[in-house]
DNA sequence: TGTCAATGCTAAG
DNA sequence: TTAGCCTTGACAA
């Protein structure tokens, strides 16, 4: 479940659990082997994240790890279990082990690499240094569909298809318009709602959006929570009742990801 | 057992 | 715009 809030709780846990003491560090799988062994018996230094980046600190350089789609991060206590799977690397001390699985990126890169990694990211909501007028800079310049422009990494980091997806829907926005025609206050309204949303993701492990006077309880129609683990007006909602207004939502396959909005409260 | 979809991104065309 | 990467879990048969 690899959005932004997902990377900076790891970082944060990953601190806890690491830092300051030395790693044993395996590649099961055998993809990331010389990784592993430069990595082998080094402490660790810090965890940071930059939207759905992962960066730990090492002395011999910062390992970089991007879940992608796929991507799957394990903990538990030592001693760890027998490999079950590919685990493309392992990392652990006496408390703690952590598995990494089918990451889209697990490599270590220079402290100049990491420099140009955080230059070619966009702001991210979750990071005290961001500065959401370089998003709007790009937003408002764009024609491509504000639904688009969330997903960009480098217009903003962090957010992926649930995000983008809910806080549309919270600020009735239709997720087509383009960037160049939203007004500064819809853009403004955007990004203070995920920074919000998005530290309230950190907190819970999972992402709630539903404002307390739509939880279907509240609206009198009880609905099972999504799969996924939160409670969300319209991500996977396709075809059930808008939880505000009732009209079914939708869905449409834009740029290969699944978008999904209310066209009711969503209006052009 | 097999098929499919998934909260992502990149490089090739 | 498309194919490809990479893995698991849900579901169908």
């Amino acid at each position: 479940m690899p959005e932004g809030h997902v990377i900076h709780r790891l970082a944060r846990r990953f601190t806890e659990a690491f830092a300051g003491r030395p790693v044993a560090a395996a590649s099961p799988q055998g993809r990331f082997e010389e990784g592993a062994a430069r990595l082998h018996g080094q402490p660790v230094t810090e965890a940071e994240a930059h939207g759905k980046h992962l960066l730990v600190g090492f002395p011999v350089g910062w390992l970089h790890v991007h879940l992608g789609l796929y991507g799957k991060v394990t903990w538990g206590e030592a001693p760890a279990p027998a490999p079950v799977g590919l685990i493309r690397l392992r990392l652990a001390n006496e408390e703690t082990y952590f598995d990494l699985r089918g990451p889209a990126a697990c490599e270590l890169l220079t402290p100049g690499e990491k420099d140009a990694l955080h230059a070619r990211l966009g702001p991210d909501p979750l990071r005290p240094d961001a500065d959401p007028d370089r998003a709007w800079t790009m937003v408002s310049r764009s024609r491509q569909p504000v639904s688009t422009l969330l997903m960009d990494q480098k217009v903003i980091s962090g957010v992926g298809n649930i995000y983008r997806a809910e806080v549309l829907f919270r600020h009735r926005i239709d997720p087509r318009k383009a960037g160049k025609d939203l007004t500064r206050e819809e853009w403004k309204a955007i990004w203070t709602d995920l920074v919000e949303l998005m530290a309230d993701g950190v907190e819970a492990g999972r992402i709630d959006t539903v404002r307390p006077e739509h939880t279907p309880e509240a609206m009198g129609r009880p609905e099972r929570v999504d799969a996924h683990g939160g409670e969300v007006y319209v991500y996977r909602r396709a075809g059930l009742p808008c939880l505000v207004c009732g009209r079914e939502v939708r869905t449409e396959a834009l740029q290969a990801r699944n978008l999904f909005w209310c066209p009711r409260c969503q209006e052009p």
